[in-house]
DNA sequence: GCCAACGTTGGC
DNA sequence: GCCAACGTTGGC
């Protein structure tokens, strides 16, 4: 049975257009350690991530991506020249980790944080608690369906 | 641009 | 190990 994530990416940075042009690609540059847990522990290949717009207009769920693989060294890491360098990481340990992401679906229409919020059935959402800035989250299969049902 | 909320860092 | 200072996220 697969697992349920919803990833978050400012779409000026990196939208899920841009994961249907690229079909794959590296999720870099998550730089906090719970949602790093989440990416190298609990992901699994084939699970299903809701791809999530922040600070977008509008912002919400965009579409849907698959786990593609296993957790690899996130390359930014070693990069001198990268935004997400970090020069205490060292390839023998690295300290941050990616996963690579395929495309399965861009939604009609974005659902909106607004729509969220106001669907009963994701009142427990971890993306959704107040103050949460994870960039990376555990979803049930219920609130998936739910927000893959607000879509259609 | 503001600001609430939270994470990280580093001095002690 | 505490905690103040600072940085980041992300909605508005």
């Amino acid at each position: 049975m697969p697992g349920y994530w919803l990833c978050k990416s400012e779409p000026d940075v990196y939208s899920i257009d841009d994961l249907r042009r690229d079909k794959v690609t590296g999720w870099e540059g998550v730089r906090n350690y719970q949602a790093r847990n989440f990416m190298r522990d609990g992901m699994q290949p084939g699970d299903r991530v809701l791809v999530y717009h922040s600070n977008a207009e509008p912002t919400g769920v965009a579409g849907i991506a698959e786990v593609a693989g296993a957790a690899k060294a996130d390359p930014t890491q070693f990069d001198p020249k990268s935004e997400y360098h970090d020069p205490k990481s060292t390839r023998e340990a690295p300290r941050w980790m990616m996963r690579e992401l395929r495309f399965v679906e861009r939604f009609a229409r974005v659902v909106t944080l607004e729509e969220l919020k106001a669907c009963k059935a994701l009142g427990a959402m971890a993306a959704l608690q107040k103050g949460n800035r994870l960039s990376v989250t555990p979803v049930t299969k219920a609130e998936f369906d739910a927000v893959v049902r607000m879509a259609k």
